[in-house]
DNA sequence: GCGCATAGGTAGAACGCCTACATATGACCT
DNA sequence: AGGTCATATGTAGGCGTTCTACCTATGCGC
């Protein structure tokens, strides 16, 4: 059964995905399927990632030289691909939280009511 | 002169523009620019609404029935639009606000550093 | 054999914002 | 009189990100 019409029960905020992504691998090299997981697990279900934008995320997070990549065998002893984190992309991280954590305030800031 | 180049220094986190928007409307009804402005300052410069955005996002918001507008004469004596916020737009503005709070929560709970 | 969870991926569209441009006018300076 | 700036409204085109909708493959339990 498709989500029920009219919005989807868990969105994502625009312009997060990266963020999460990393934080998510600087616990521990991780492969596609399980950082999707991990992330929908840890927001109680609020916040959901669709293969559609998890694989190219991963994809650019590598090409910016932030995570690397190796295939190897998940758990369960299927092949997957496991994503590392970098120095680059610990730093990246780092920009992008100070960025997210400056526009709240400034979101905060017009949104404060009287 | 262009903003320096690598990034510009004022952004805005996307999808909050119309949340930003209704908001500043319930103090009072506003022109577009006046609009803009309101939210730059209070932003302390951080947020910057570029015409391109703010114009077509008040055409949407009026399609939508969430703003309304008439023509009127800005306090420097120019022609301007006037835009209202409606009841539907001051319901809307709750359901965005509660659904940015609850995003913020699955965010910061991803986020969380041991 | 069948369905489900796991795992990775692509194509195409939709969306939201930005850059750049176009227009107009009032205020101020020289 | 001409120039520039701030005010004010808009449009066209593009870009990056996300989503929907597919596709493939395999291991496990029924």
């Amino acid at each position: 059964m498709p989500p029920s019409p009219g919005q989807s029960r868990s969105e994502l905020l625009k312009g997060t995905l990266d963020m999460l992504i990393l934080q998510t691998l600087t616990l521990q090299p991780q492969h596609g399927y399980a950082i999707a997981q991990h992330i929908e697990r840890l927001s109680n279900d609020v916040l959901s990632v669709e293969q559609g934008s998890l694989y190219p995320a991963l994809e650019r997070l590598q090409k910016k030289g932030w995570v690397t990549s190796k295939w190897g065998e998940s758990p369960t002893g299927r092949k997957a691909r496991y994503y590392t984190i970098t120095a680059s992309g610990r730093r990246q991280l780092g920009r992008e939280i100070s960025s997210f954590d400056r526009m709240l305030v400034a979101i905060r800031a017009v949104m404060k009511r009287a």
